[in-house]
DNA sequence: TAGGCTGTGGTTGCG
DNA sequence: CCACAGCCTA
């Protein structure tokens, strides 16, 4: 037996080595999933099979490029020819090589979501329709659900379900702007995201020899994070391994209980229809957690025990040695960023953390900066996730644009973006009258530059540009992707237009941003001539500018390299999924934020909001802080918020304290001190409300008898009030109106001189 | 034609 | 609060 198996436990290594017939992994968080799945394609390459016959989907390019790396390590170089990437990236080379035959250029144009935003966009307004009612935003994730559901125009209009959902939503119109959205990218030569996989889907339903051809190359299928699949791409994976004569050799690794794409299209559904169509399935389950220590592991179990739907299992783990969940109760979410900031500078002292070590985690994007502004405070190295992307900004953008038109003329979004950037005499006035004139006549607005109606000056300023961007195209084919892109780099007019605005701080960082993007073409260029598609077909290596551009639009921020390497991790807990640091913060867990109030009113919402939070849980291997604010700014104003009812549905036995407002004494000691479990519930203050009925469990213990709450307007300067965990103190100033009152208050025997409370938050008595 | 100003809307996010 | 789209003005 070779060596690497060896490292397996007795589950991992039968699922690694049952490569024969459909196979499915259940695999809970930390239990060695990357390692089962990559040992299981170096498995199959060691009985002989040829890499390319190996076919690897996984959900990010970063999760692709790792497994190739580890199979690297135990099999050699061969593993560089397995077919491994994303659904979209592997498709994308499939559809470029057989475009031909479901009509599309194989230099087809790639439309991400601003593309699809922005063609939507103009084509409500063409029609005439409310951009408010019909928001594009919303348009476009309804056009993305009927994509997945593989619903056509056609059938979307025959879809009563869908139709009626348009209604209610009073957007009647959908259906049309859906069918022309198609029309335009099928006359752009474009393709969405989502097109990716409907052509695919296509592309193997409709012609039964590129099937064929398919079927018999990828004789091992492999799909990771099954659970985030949607039905197209199940029914894209059904294609490609269910038929007659097929081995069916399909191996999923996922877990239910870290779907977290719902909203996006992702069923659970998937796994179980997964035994219905593969009667033969065999399944595993991986419940030992190697990652994490016995309280993260244990409280993780009781929050996804409040879910209703899930398959049975019990993740265990063999780590005794534990810190205990730290809670931070926080006045505002200033106050919040402050703490966890300090905290982090306390844990890297003590325990000699890393960087690298540490992640914070959040619901919303937004809720970075604050976390920010500390961190520089203290001099801390950190790098943010998610938010605008590389590839999304304008620079970028912009001369991708310029690319993409050379290589597809008639890619309307991206000659729209730059026929007139930089300024070039085409007025928005040129631009209409093209766009009415394509229109009309049905035709590209490639074709409409020429043929319309338009005064000399533009009729000539349009036709140089046409000129322009023909004289690039004419040389795609024969000169290397580098040298043609820094020519239109330069002779667009771009290069010149962003040196001028380098003075700034941010112009040069626009220019750099450009820049970037030609090294990163050099790059690959040079990688490309390294490394053939493929060894068995003899494919040549595809260099070309076209190639890149369809790969550049398959990439994200994740898919840098970073230069520093030791940052502190501050990422939503969606992105998080897959990764593990030594201490995890997740932060504004407080109710309507995590769960979201958007989840709050869809069906089944709760669960994946609590779903998330199990993601987030399971990302701590030794330190897990969980902090809250009372206050904190939404939307500009200030609101208060309530601690989020999944911190009850943790037992207090894994908490070190509950709610531990001003426990600076705490924090000075060790955090493996285990507090005591008679103090823990002493110390909780009724403010674990949770709406949820069924968690007698962690009831809060109520106040004392004679204690009772005064109302917030009878605090004022001056009197003396009763806190129930900090005792007597004496009201020293009050500022604010109305819900957003905070009273200065100093207790007796406190070391903190004064603290801060909300009065619609904190629970005092008046006691003179 | 470009930049400034005002109004509006605002989860999560892989490709 | 903050980003962005669309409108208006110089």
């Amino acid at each position: 037996m070779a060596h690497y198996l060896d490292e397996l436990n007795d589950v991992q290594r039968a699922a690694v080595t049952t490569i024969e017939g459909p196979v499915l992994v259940i695999a809970g968080p930390g239990s060695g999933k990357t390692r089962v799945l990559t040992y299981r394609v170096a498995y199959v390459l060691e009985q002989g099979i040829e890499p390319w016959r190996v076919l690897a989907l996984t959900f990010t390019n970063k999760a692709a490029r790792e497994m190739t790396e580890r199979i690297e390590r135990v099999v050699g170089p061969r593993a560089r020819y397995v077919w491994a990437g994303t659904f979209h990236s592997i498709f994308a080379r499939i559809l470029r090589a057989e475009a031909g035959k479901i009509g599309y250029p194989s230099s087809f144009s790639i439309y991400d979501t601003d593309d699809t935003v922005s063609l939507l966009r103009s084509i409500i307004k063409e029609m005439s329709l409310d951009p408010q009612q019909y928001n594009p935003n919303a348009i476009r994730s309804r056009i993305s659900l009927a994509k997945s559901n593989l619903l056509t125009p056609p059938l979307y209009r025959a879809n009563d379900q869908m139709m009626e959902q348009d209604r209610q939503a009073r957007r009647p119109f959908t259906a049309d702007i859906y069918e022309r959205y198609v029309t335009r990218c099928k006359r752009a030569g474009a393709m969405d995201f989502d097109d990716l996989l409907l052509q695919m889907h296509h592309l193997l339903r409709n012609h039964p020899d590129v099937a064929d051809k398919y079927r018999e190359r990828f004789r091992y299928l492999h799909v990771d994070e099954f659970q985030d699949t949607n039905f197209l791409q199940y029914a894209i994976l059904h294609l490609l391994a269910k038929y007659p004569g097929s081995p069916e050799n399909l191996f999923a690794v996922g877990d239910d209980a870290q779907s977290i794409y719902a909203f996006r299209g992702a069923t659970i559904d998937n796994i179980l229809d997964f035994s219905k169509d593969f009667p033969q399935l065999k399944t595993f389950k991986l419940e030992q957690n190697y990652r994490s220590t016995a309280h993260i592991v244990a409280a993780a179990n009781e929050i996804i025990a409040h879910n209703s739907r899930q398959l049975p299992k019990k993740i265990w783990t063999a780590r005794s040695d534990s810190h205990k969940i730290r809670l931070l109760r926080c006045m505002t979410d200033d106050d919040e960023a402050r703490r966890v900031v300090d905290l982090i500078v306390e844990q890297k002292n003590r325990l000699h953390l890393r960087n690298g070590d540490i992640a914070i985690l959040y619901r919303t994007n937004a809720q970075s900066r604050k976390f920010e502004e500390q961190l520089r405070r203290q001099n801390l190295p950190y790098r943010v996730f998610g938010g605008l992307s590389f590839y999304q900004r304008k620079e970028v953008k912009d001369l991708l644009a310029y690319l993409r038109l050379t290589v597809n003329p008639y890619d309307e979004e991206a000659l729209a973006r730059i026929i007139n950037y930089p300024a070039r005499g085409i007025s928005d006035a040129t631009l209409t009258k093209i766009r009415q004139h394509a229109a009309a006549n049905n035709q590209p607005l490639w074709d409409a530059m020429l043929t319309a109606d338009l005064p000399e000056r533009a009729r000539k300023a349009v036709l140089n540009f046409r000129a322009l961007v023909e004289s690039w195209q004419r040389r795609a084919h024969k000169e290397s992707a580098y040298q043609l892109a820094s020519d239109i780099y330069r002779q667009s007019g771009l290069l010149d237009e962003l040196k001028s605005e380098r003075g700034t701080e941010e112009g040069l960082s626009r220019l750099q941003n450009a820049n970037a993007v030609l090294d990163a073409i050099s790059e690959f260029t040079d990688n490309a001539s390294k490394l053939p598609l493929n060894e068995e077909s003899g494919e040549t290596p595809d260099a070309s500018l076209a190639a890149y551009l369809q790969t550049v639009t398959l990439l994200t921020d994740a898919d840098m390299a970073s230069d520093s390497p030791d940052y502190i991790t501050l990422m939503s807990a969606h992105a998080a999924k897959g990764l593990e640091f030594r201490s995890v913060f997740i932060t504004g867990m407080e109710e309507m934020l995590f769960p979201s109030f958007f989840a709050l009113e869809n069906p089944g919402g709760l669960d994946e909001e609590r779903r998330l939070f199990y993601v987030a849980v399971t990302r701590a291997k030794e330190l897990l802080t969980i902090s809250f604010a009372g206050v904190r700014y939404r939307n500009g104003r200030l609101a208060e918020s309530a601690p989020s009812r999944f911190l009850g549905e943790i037992d207090r036995e894994h908490y070190e304290n509950l709610g531990g407002i001003g426990s600076r004494r705490a924090s000075a000691e060790p955090i493996s001190r285990v507090a005591s479990p008679a103090a823990s519930r002493a110390s909780v203050s009724g403010n674990f409300s949770s709406p949820q009925p069924h968690q007698s469990r962690t009831q809060p213990t109520a106040p004392p008898a004679d204690f009772k709450p005064s109302p917030p307007e009878a605090v004022a300067p001056g009197v003396r009030v009763r806190h129930l965990k900090f005792g007597e103190g004496v009201v020293r100033s009050v500022e604010g109106a109305r819900e957003n009152r905070v009273a200065s208050i100093a207790f007796q025997g406190d070391e903190i001189p004064e603290r801060r409370l909300v009065l619609r938050f904190a629970k005092l008595m008046v006691l003179d």
